[in-house]
DNA sequence: ACAATAATGATAATTGTTATCATTAAAACA
DNA sequence: TGTTTTAATGATAACAATTATCATTATTGT
C-alpha cells in the first residue's frame, strides 16, 4: 500500500519547502492514510484526538491542505459542504457522483469524458486544472 | 428577449404555490433579466437598492432561491465562493469554465460529454440533475 | 546548549448563507 | 370598500466552514 513511501515523499517536501517535520505531521499523515476515503477535517480530527490528544482543529486543517500542495492528497468540494480529502497517492484520478438526497458518494470514470474535457479545455485557451463531480439522485436505498 | 414572458411565468408560479405577488418580487425579476449572467446575491441587490430603496439583503437571496425553484434562474456554485445565478428561461445549457487564477468566466458546451455523463450517471443508478463546472488556467489575459 | 524561526493550539475573525421575528401588506372575503 | 388572514419583508442574529491571529512550544542548524 506504499504508506512508507508517501510518508519519504510528505517529509521530503516538507524539507525541501524549509519547513519542519512534526510529530502531528507524521500523526496527521498516518492517520490519513488508514482513513476511509472522502473524509472531512472533523473526520481526521476525531481519529487524531485518540492516538495524539491534544492536537489543535487548525492543524489538522493546515496539514490536510498541505498534503494536497505535496500532491499526496486531494481536496473535493462539495457545494457548500465541508470539504472532503481523499489519498491521491497511488490512486487513478476519478470523477464522483453524489446523490443529492440521500448523500450517496461513489467514484466513477469514463476516459471519453475525461479526453473531451481536456480537448473542450484546451479549445477555449484553459489549461485543464480540475473538474467537478456530478450531482443527481440516487435510485439506489439510504 | 421575452422579458414579459418570464415575468408572468413566474407571477403564476408564485400564485399556484399559494405566495403572493410582490413589488420586490417584481423588481427583482425585472432587474434579474436586464443584468449580465453569472451575478451574485450581492451584485443584484446593489443593483436593485437603486431603483428600490430599502430592499432587503434577505429578500433578494430568498427571491434568487425561488427563482431558481420556478426553473427560471439556475445557480452556479463554484467551490466556496458566493454562489451565481444565470436566466435560464430561453438559455440552453452550458457548462463553464473557470480561471482559478484570474476568474476568467466563460460558457462551453460539448453535446457528447453531455451525453456520456447522463449514461454514466444511469449506469450508476442516478437520475442526473446537475453536474459542476470545470476549472483550469486560462492562457488569456486578466 | 543556543539561537532562529516554523508549528502548534486556543481562540477570534471572517464570510456566505440561513433563521428569527416584529411589522407590513397582499389578496380573499364579508 | 372594509376586514381578516397570513405570506413577505427587512433588520438583525445565528450558523457553519474556513482562515487569521498570536502567545507559546519545539524543531533544526550552528
Ligand atoms: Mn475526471
Ligand atoms: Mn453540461
Ligand atoms: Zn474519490
Ligand atoms: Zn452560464
Amino acid at each position: 500500500m506504499g504508506k512508507a513511501e508517501a510518508k519519504d515523499i510528505f517529509s521530503d517536501y516538507v524539507r525541501e519547502k524549509g519547513l519542519r517535520n512534526t510529530r502531528q505531521r507524521e500523526a496527521i499523515l498516518e492517520t490519513f492514510l488508514s482513513s476511509g476515503k472522502h473524509i472531512t477535517v472533523e473526520d481526521l480530527y476525531n481519529s487524531l484526538r485518540r492516538k495524539t490528544p491534544g492536537i489543535g482543529y487548525a492543524t489538522v486543517h493546515r496539514n490536510l491542505k498541505l498534503l494536497c500542495e505535496s500532491g499526496l492528497a486531494n481536496e473535493i468540494k462539495v457545494g457548500t459542504d465541508k470539504a472532503r480529502f481523499e489519498i491521491k497517492y497511488g490512486h487513478e484520478h476519478h470523477d464522483h457522483l453524489i446523490c443529492i438526497r440521500c448523500g450517496r458518494f461513489i467514484e466513477v470514470k469514463d476516459e471519453r469524458i475525461e479526453r473531451l474535457q481536456d480537448k473542450l479545455a484546451e479549445a477555449n485557451d484553459f489549461v485543464p486544472v480540475r473538474h467537478n463531480k456530478c450531482f443527481g439522485r440516487s435510485r439506489k436505498g439510504a
